[in-house]
DNA sequence: ACGTATTTGTACGTATGTATC
DNA sequence: AGATACATACGTACAAATACG
């Protein structure tokens, strides 16, 4: 299943293969991935490889993880908001705090919507924020 | 300067002391971090924190990575593009394929341009774009 | 043109800590 | 209490790209 000698990193090679059963739908969204010495077992290859594998779908914000193993990342409900001529957005990745703040994935990016005449941009998480002209 | 005994992992606290001259304008943006080394005999720790508290960064959108080093993210000129009412706008990381066609640095989300009558969304790199309301 | 030094990338191993069930 | 799972952190070794004399 995993070639070391392919000239692909071992630890893309198994962020491919779990990357295959989410998009294909085999595995959906809020289902557990296996636990790490699974795949280290499964395919005779380090725990630094998992978990760089892991990482890297993590911060493509596909999956999540917490403590109790990783999970397919789940859809949020989404609110519309719209953007008038005086507005202007922009996005990016939220710093650990902002993350903290407003409960956002590793991940997951932001909006940052400037309204014409305000200080303080506003700041939207990018899994529960559509935008829509006006 | 940093201590393992506090809580905050070693890797945290290199990232965040690698974080205060970039955000002050000490290390501007295109200018180089030092190397691995560098980091981990100033401050005694490990490769493996050194290359988190880096990996943190760049998955933030701070710093981008060659193997000449690092150097603090350069600003691109932006193309500033409408929204009508027609079109609906999310954000999302990119996949590494997206990354590849684009030329898009890591820790860099794209907007998801979806015009009304449209079969495919058009992809815009979140670094090179503002959205302005119609 | 070639080798050398520098720097990051990949991959292994080990140990201990901490949250959760 | 005990088992499970991820988090942190140390170490080593070799590979590969890049820059330089």
């Amino acid at each position: 299943m995993i070639n070391p000698g392919t000239g692909v990193p071992v630890y893309r090679q198994l962020a491919d293969l779990i990357r295959r059963p989410i998009e294909t739908g085999q595995l959906r969204p809020g289902q557990r991935l296996r636990a790490e010495p699974d795949y280290m077992h499964e395919y005779g290859i380090s725990r630094t490889s998992v978990r760089q594998a892991i990482a890297m779908l993590r911060s493509e914000g596909l999956i999540t993880t917490t403590r109790r193993g990783s999970r397919v990342r789940v859809e949020q409900d989404i609110a519309e908001v719209v953007i008038g001529t005086d507005t202007r957005v922009t996005t990016r990745m939220p710093t650990a705090e902002e993350r903290q703040m407003y409960g956002i994935a590793e991940g997951v990016p932001v909006f940052v919507v400037q309204r014409d005449g305000q200080d303080e941009p506003e700041i939207l998480p990018g899994d529960r924020t559509a935008l829509i002209g006006d």
